[in-house]
DNA sequence: GTCTATACTAAGATAGAC
DNA sequence: GTCTATCTTAGTATAGAC
């Protein structure tokens, strides 16, 4: 059983993707990590302390998936099997979003730096996908990275508000044909160069 | 001065776009209102329901933009003066985000029904962007009305992450080219181009 | 270092005066 | 029909026992 300064944040990751930041008390997050409550003072000083760490507990776990894809060799394919990532965790995205959309999305109503935190995360994602597509020859990489990471966003969105894991299937084979078109160049009318 | 009512549901639309709804409370809608706190309970049961009405004078506003939209002849220009709209409030996606999306992405984490109810207004914008693919001929029309709508929320989340309106006009810009190169002879027979 | 009991605060909601 | 005062609850945070 590890620490229970790892079980709260790990708890927490989950609880504010199923909930929400505002929705999710340090009472849910204690009980799902098994932990007292008024414990989790002795680890954290505040709430807002905690959900930072689960941000960065997020991030890392991000981390390790973008580094995964760094091993295949063709950029096309990094960015394909990043969409192939995305469909598989279709049901969960009907469920509750994006991780990192709803985090973003939730904290900028927010005036403290935690949206700064979170906004953090998101251009990694961008950063990354912009080199994938710099490393294909493209000059307007940025463009695509953002259009890329957009339509991931807007689709998630969709798919949890709709409660339909089918609508983010679709539109991952849309963004594999789109990625393709732009490695190969083809005459496809939906090509969104 | 309009009934107060009236003021207090336009109040509600304008914090909860602004502000979120789980950190909008009745003290701050009253005072946007001009209206006693204790006083808000005469004219709504519950904050709900406040809510609510709130979503109902937001999904009016958007019919109504529609319907200005639906004036226009040419379905490819329907589309273009929608993307144009979403260009020009880019300032206040920077600041808040898209209207429709935050409600969804943050009602969907409760379990009454008000995020159906927020849901049905999404539905609404695909829904007639569906149509209007369709009179432009494309047998594919529903995974494009997703597409277009699903590529707005995403810019407008990332818009508001970075709080960078340029993103919202650059992305513009291209769905509009995308758009361009979807269009083809019409079979709609009420078409008469 | 761990946990219990409790203080404090903010916000939704209600009772009742006018 | 309008507004003030107040009740209640829930959730963050702290003090202090063990």
């Amino acid at each position: 059983m590890r620490g229970k300064r790892e079980r709260l944040t790990a708890a927490a990751v989950k609880m504010l993707h199923e909930q929400g930041v505002e929705k999710t008390t340090l009472a849910d997050i204690a009980r799902a990590a098994d932990v007292p409550v008024g414990n989790v003072y002795y680890y954290f000083k505040t709430k807002d302390d905690l959900v930072e760490a689960a941000i960065g507990a997020h991030a890392q776990r991000l981390q390790s998936m973008i580094a995964s894809l760094d091993e295949l060799p063709a950029p096309q394919d990094r960015l394909k099997t990043l969409i192939g990532g995305w469909v598989r965790q279709r049901d969960l995205a009907a469920q509750f979003g994006c991780p990192t959309g709803t985090l973003c999305s939730e904290l900028d109503k927010r005036a403290d730096g935690l949206d700064r935190t979170a906004a953090k995360v998101m251009r990694g994602l961008i950063d990354w996908s912009e080199q994938q597509f710099r490393s294909m020859g493209r000059s307007d990489s940025r463009d695509l990275a953002v259009a890329l990471i957009a339509a991931y966003q807007g689709i998630s969105l969709l798919t949890n508000t709709f409660r339909d894991p089918e609508l983010m299937t679709r539109e991952g084979a849309r963004l594999e044909r789109w990625i393709d078109s732009l490695a190969r160049p083809s005459e496809d009318p939906d090509d969104l160069r």
